[in-house]
DNA sequence: GGGTCAAATACAATCGATTGCATTCGGGAA
DNA sequence: TTCCCGAATGCAATCGATTGTATTTGACCC
């Protein structure tokens, strides 16, 4: 800029007034300056502007990754969800700095607003530190958290309705004939925890119980699925239906299932959850729970701005809905292997 | 960082110091500062420190839009591709900036560079605007380029070998008995020129040369293909093969296709080009060039980062191979609806 | 006790912008 | 001619850090 001065004749003031268009430079004298800031390429530093007016356009993203695996960015709706996000933000001129931290350490997410990076933060996930988060909160950090909705939640979360999800997802293998369903997922994880809730209120509206071994908590990805799926068959209980809590795990699922040799849907029906591009393509099309992605990155980022803006925060729910494909198909009810199996149902 | 100085009893210069741990403090007032600086939350301004240091650990990742849809962010292979860079940056320890530019102003994208934002710009595709590019190579702009290597070029691209890969399907397509293969993708994108060379390349070693109309020169993604393809039965012209060039469009064929009744792989093989997750398990299973995403991240951001330290821009061309799966099954060599429409070949 | 020296800290310029206030300039009114 | 006024521009402080160059402090030695 003092270059730009310098040829044009004037002090760095006036070229940063003909710049920001202020009506107190002499029109000719604005036509010259930006003539030449064109022809030198000039555009004015971000950073200086952001110190000196204390605000920028970026939004910060973080996506946690487990510090046990590291596990690289591929789950196909976390990446959908990434690029509803940034196109959210872009139609609205802001841009958008992705992060990744140790979810151990979601605190740390705070400080790409506390050194003046970002004027708020979109986090993907609580983990399982619902805690540091609150904290955040307090401290006034402006975030919103892709998860699920907490009790004594401080923060603005934006989610599908899991509970709801699940208890859909519950109902319709139990529609199908299945009466012992797994669960695949953590349920330590806020959000898979309420899928799982929506399992046993289920169950629960039809005077069941699923047995508790049946609740498996093993990772989204990974080869956790096939092991834990085989020790489980293996150990003898009698299985008929599964409801992940992803497509993805679903789908290591089916992919596992069949190669012990059971068929699916017909000796084992499979749902999922999130509704990728994928399930719909996957053989057996998959039975699945679907979580509006669209409209959640334009969510996330609308709750966001509104906070940043000054308005305090505001949860939204995401409606979820059940897409019923092949994997979940009716169960054959008394087949010579479920009878030998047994029937505890816990 | 004034509040500290002020609470410790120090300059702020001191304060500095202690924090980025020069000698020149005492390791008791370091201690102190420290502890300071803890219980205030505190952490450096990036901005200020930037601009003070003339440096920053933030690389820009710019993904054109095509101003005439304003397509949103969602084929998964670029999805997974900037998935897999922000793994690559994350790794060494570099925060990303996404920012999304009309894909006719690309020079648009050295603002983020000369504003001082970003150390470094990764550019996804060079689209039409091969000139602006090397523009901005001449002006001194650290960028690399997800695309293909042209002819005078100045600046560095990272990218599979298009030539080989298009080369390699069509080659197949000849094997499985095809003779009328159609080519989907607009050759005037860098990328997709080069794949089409490869389909022109692999019919010119049989002393063929495919039919000019069989290039149909569709958009990536939209419903452009269906109508295309449609509108290719329609003229009668005999098609025994397709070459999509990417998987998305290859699937969106498929489902055409078989719309119109024609079988795939039995009446038409088709081949795409990616190897995006949903290839494997779509039905029938895409035959397709796998474009190796992990290395691409990688390959990318060193190529980048070694420009920064002053090296050259050398650019990178990654290896390609077939993976054949069920779409590209033989071709049933003469069934009467082929001898129906005759055999003109351009 | 005065002088020397090294360790620790303070001062002030700097990075690139923005902006309230001061200054200059020219023209019109008295 | 003098004074006033508004338009256009210049000056200088400021944002939050870093760092070369003083300056202070205290220990040690003669």
């Amino acid at each position: 800029m003092a270059d730009i001065a310098r040829l044009a004749g004037v002090n760095v003031s006036t070229v940063s007034r003909a710049l920001s268009g202020s009506p107190l430079v002499h029109e000719e004298t604005r036509a010259r300056i930006a003539e030449l800031a064109r022809s030198l390429n000039y555009s004015v530093n971000v950073g200086a502007q952001n110190l000196r007016l204390k605000q920028n356009r970026t939004v910060s993203l973080i996506v946690p990754f487990d510090p046990t695996s590291r596990e690289h960015l591929s789950d196909p709706f976390f990446l959908s969800l990434i690029g509803s996000i940034a196109d959210a933000l872009s139609e609205r001129g802001y841009d958008m700095l992705l992060t990744r931290i140790d979810a151990e350490h979601l605190d740390l997410a705070a400080q790409t607003f506390e050194n003046g990076r970002a004027m708020g933060i979109i986090l993907i996930g609580q983990w399982h530190h619902h805690d540091q988060l609150n904290e955040m909160a307090v401290r006034g950090v402006p975030f919103v958290v892709w998860g699920a909705q907490l009790a004594q939640q401080l923060y603005a979360t934006v989610g599908s309705d899991n509970v709801q999800g699940g208890r859909l997802a519950t109902e319709h293998l139990l529609d199908m004939g299945a009466r012992h369903i797994a669960f695949l997922g953590d349920p330590e994880l806020p959000e898979v925890g309420q899928r799982h809730a929506g399992y046993v209120l289920a169950h629960a509206t039809r005077g069941l119980v699923p047995a508790s071994r049946l609740t498996r908590p093993v990772p989204f990805v990974g080869e956790a699925i096939q092991r834990d799926l085989e020790a489980l068959l293996r150990e003898g209980h009698p299985l008929d239906g599964v409801f992940a809590s992803s497509d993805m795990s679903a789908m290591a699922a089916i992919s596992t299932l069949r190669r012990l040799e059971k068929q699916v849907p017909g000796d084992i029906a499979v749902v999922g959850y999130d509704d990728i591009v994928l399930a719909a393509h996957f053989r057996p099309a998959l039975t699945t729970v679907r979580q509006p992605i669209e409209a959640a990155g334009q969510a996330l980022v609308e709750t966001l701005l509104a906070q940043i803006s000054g308005q305090k925060p505001a949860s939204v729910l995401l409606p979820t809905d059940l897409v019923q494909r092949e994997s979940s198909g009716r169960v054959q009810v008394e087949t010579p292997a479920r009878r030998r199996t047994g029937r505890k149902t816990g």
